[in-house]
DNA sequence: GTCGCTTCCGTACGGCGTACGAAACTGATA
DNA sequence: TATCAGTTTCGTACGCCGTACGGAAGCGAC
C-alpha cells in the first residue's frame, strides 16, 4: 500500500535525474574547468553528483575512462565553418584559429588532453577531415597528406600547449643571451633598453606568426619543387 | 678481518653513503627511465636508495621538487656543437637534432617536463644561449629574437612529444579522409625505437621536415620583407 | 663528558582509486 | 497485485599515496 521509502524520496536529494555516463561527463568537465584535472576526484565528482562514489563505477569503468570520455566530448563540439573555395592558406588559418579557440574554451583540460590523449583526435572527427581536405587542396600528394596533416596539428598543439602552460610567455620574455658578446652583425638598431614592457608578447600575435611561417614554408616548398616532395629524402 | 663501519647501523642497513640531494635526483632518473613518471613515488624512491621514505624529506622539500630537479639535472646535461661560421639553417638543424636527441634518451622524463615544467629551460641553459645565438645571427631583429626562439622551441617540442607519446605516428597513419574504403592494419609502435622501421611514417624524416619547413618560411619571411617584420606585420 | 646540529627513521593521518557485496529501485510478468 | 530479475545506488574496506611530527642516532666543539 504505502510507499515505504527508507531514503529521502525525490525532492530532498539535489539530483533528481539519475545518473548517466553523459551526465557524469559533463560534471567532470565543470570541475575540471574550475580547478584543473589533476584534482578532479573520483569523490568529487560524486559529490558534485551527489551521489557515492561507489555509483559512477555502473556508468563509467574507471577514472581514466572519464578524462578520455571528457576528452572525446568536448573533441566533437569543434565546429568550423568551411569556406570551400577561399585559398587554402585561408582556409587553414580559420581551421586553427577555430581549433586554439576551442583550447581556450577549456583551457584545462586540453593541456591535459594534448600530452595524455594521443587518441584524442579521431578518424572521423570534423576537425581531421576538413584538415586533410585542406592539405589535399594544396597539393600536397595523397600518400602524403596524412603525414603533413599529422605535423601540422603537432605544430599547433606544441604551440597551444605553450601558451596554456605559460611557457610561451615565460620564454618570450627571456633576455636573448645574458652577457654581451654579440657576434655576426645582426641587424641591431635597438638602443640598450631592456624593453621589460608589463604588456609582454601577444599570444595572437604569435600564433598567427607560426601559422603564416608554416605557410609560407608549405607554399615555397610546393611551388618552388615538387621534385623535394617526390624524392622525400 | 674486522669490517670499516663508522656508522654502526642502528638496524639493518646496506647503503653505505649518505643520503644527497644528487642521489636522490639521479635514483630518480633511474626510476622514471625504467617505468615513467607517473609510477615514480617517494616510497619506492626511498627503497631504491634503501632508506625511509621520510629520510629523503630532509634534502628535498616534496616530491615536486624531485620532479624539477631531475629536470633540471638533465636539462643541464645538454651539450651541442657550436659551429660558430656556420649557415644558421644548419646551426639550427644541428640544434634541434641534438635536442631531440636528448628527449630520446630520456623520453619518459621530457614528455613530462614537456607539459608540466614550463620552466624546464632556463635563460642560461647552453640551449637556450645557442638557440638565441642563432636566430638573431639569422638577421631576427634583436627585439624579436625571443619571441622566434620562443616560437622555435614550442614548435619542436610539440612535434616531440607528439612523436614521444606514438600520437605522431597514429596520426600519420590515419586515413586521409572518408569512410568509405576500410583498410584496417593499425600496428602501434614503441616509442624511442625509431631504427629500422619498415613501415610507413619515417620519424627522423617527420622531423626534419618540420625543421626544413619551419626554415624555409624563415627565410623566405627575412629575405622577402625585412618591412614585414619592422612593421610587425 | 654534554651540548647542539644534522641526518635518519617509525608511526600515523588524511586522501586517493576501486573491489566487493548488500540494498533499493524499476519494469515485466503472473 | 504480488513476485521476481535486472539494474542502479550505496557502505565498507583494502592497499596505495604524500608527508607532518617527533624521537633517535651520529658527529664536531667544548
Amino acid at each position: 500500500m504505502e510507499k515505504k521509502v527508507r531514503r529521502p524520496p525525490r525532492g530532498t536529494r539535489k539530483r533528481d535525474v539519475p545518473l548517466t555516463e553523459a551526465g557524469i561527463y559533463a560534471a567532470a568537465l565543470r570541475l575540471i574547468d574550475e580547478d584543473g584535472v589533476e584534482a578532479l576526484t573520483m569523490r568529487k565528482l560524486a559529490t558534485e553528483l551527489d551521489a557515492n562514489p561507489m555509483s559512477l563505477y555502473h556508468h563509467v569503468p574507471n577514472k581514466d575512462a572519464v578524462l578520455r570520455g571528457v576528452t572525446r566530448m568536448v573533441g566533437a563540439q569543434f565546429r568550423t565553418v568551411t569556406l570551400e573555395d577561399a585559398p587554402w592558406q585561408e582556409r587553414i588559418r580559420l581551421l586553427a584559429t577555430d581549433f586554439r579557440s576551442l583550447a581556450h574554451r577549456h583551457p584545462k583540460l586540453l593541456a591535459y588532453s594534448f600530452s595524455h590523449q594521443p587518441d584524442f583526435i579521431q578518424p572521423d572527427d570534423p576537425f581531421w577531415t576538413a584538415l586533410t581536405a585542406i592539405v589535399a587542396a594544396a597539393g600536397v600528394p595523397q600518400s602524403e597528406v596524412s603525414e603533413i596533416a599529422a605535423l601540422m596539428v603537432a605544430v599547433v598543439i606544441g604551440v597551444l600547449t605553450a601558451e596554456l602552460n605559460g611557457a610561451l610567455h615565460q620564454w618570450s620574455t627571456l633576455k636573448p643571451h645574458g652577457p654581451e658578446a654579440d657576434e655576426d652583425g645582426a641587424a641591431d638598431a635597438d638602443p640598450g633598453s631592456t624593453g621589460a614592457a608589463p604588456e609582454g608578447p601577444d599570444q595572437d600575435h604569435m600564433f598567427r606568426l607560426v601559422l603564416d611561417t608554416l605557410i609560407t614554408g608549405l607554399e615555397t616548398r610546393l611551388t618552388a619543387g615538387r621534385a623535394r616532395w617526390d624524392a622525400g629524402h
